[in-house]
DNA sequence: TCGTGTGAATCCTTTCACAGCC
DNA sequence: GGCTGTGAAAGGATTCACACGA
């Protein structure tokens, strides 16, 4: 496929497409295009999808729980290792087969289950104590979904989603269009 | 307070800062800084956080539930006014007030509740097909959480919200790091 | 012939530096 | 004296254009 198909369908211009793969080595060939499979376990390499990562979920409310059932995890290499949460009630159930643990086994589990990846699923307040913890456990990363900004060591990789973002973009494009 | 304090509160530049919101006009006094409350509301009011938008959620599984509890909404100005999902088990419960509603009602409470923006938070297979008919309703913005890419027309303010960027991101950092 | 990979040119963003106002 | 708003300089990113290999 050439790098004009690729960028029709995302949305993005071929010389833009050739750059960015052109960046981290030659995945074309000339006069023919990309190889698809290819170009995806290449990819894959590069974004380290071709690796095995365990995460734990923290919080396993409505969010926790619906990404618990994330499918797409598994195909990106993630793998559930442990669900945590404080609510005796929740503590015990399992789901996709993984049982919710209570929160006061948070470091023996993430050393017994080699977890590199924790995801915040907590209400704001908890964040910044849980992910503490996290740290201290020897996580390398932290997924954050509370609606707070929190802090990390430089040596632990933080990815935040903020939905605020989403919904301020919605609401200024709509103004602009005079909505 | 100062750009300088902005800044370091949200690992910006001072400089960033202050082009960013000399663009939208002149909110700072010189010598002396930002009056905070003052720039909340001029940046509410640039991002049209200031009026209200009424938004409905479709599929009402964890995601959707976990999104109609999600307090923030309430601040920026956004209203949840319907929730929509084609399970019978779940049309006509409650969440914070609100019914769920049968999808087969769904053009008719969009029109009746003058609702502008629709959250997509249902399956794969089903977010083109309910975003057609929320376009087809007159809905000016989607927010969608379904992880595939949707087509609306132009005139349709679009915001995907992609859990596997997030994913893809702490991997490749983790990478890099040489965990 | 076709389409990649890449220097060169263009465009846009960030940083610097400072005049001007509080 | 302090800090904004903003031209000018620097730095990056995108687009153009084409040599070269399949």
């Amino acid at each position: 496929m050439s790098s004009e198909e690729l960028g029709r369908r995302i949305d993005v211009t071929p010389e833009q497409i050739r750059k960015d793969l052109a960046g981290f080595g030659a995945f074309g060939k000339k006069g023919v295009g990309y190889h698809v499979t290819e170009l995806l376990n290449n990819i894959g390499s590069i974004l380290g999808l071709d690796r095995r990562w365990n995460i734990a979920i923290v919080g396993v409310g409505h969010l926790g729980w619906a990404l618990a059932n994330y499918r797409n995890f598994a195909s990106m290499g993630f793998h559930l290792s442990a669900l945590f949460d404080q609510n005796p009630a929740i503590v015990g159930q399992s789901i996709n087969g993984v049982e919710v643990l209570s929160v006061a086994d948070l470091e023996r589990t993430i050393a017994d289950r080699n977890i590199q990846i924790g995801v915040l699923a907590v209400p704001a307040g908890e964040a910044q104590p849980i992910a503490d913890r996290l740290v201290a456990a020897g996580l390398h990363g932290i997924w954050n979904f509370a609606p707070v900004r929190i802090k990390v060591p430089e040596s632990v990789q933080l990815v935040s989603e903020d939905l605020s973002v989403g919904l301020a973009t919605l609401s200024y494009h709509l103004c602009r269009q005079g909505r």
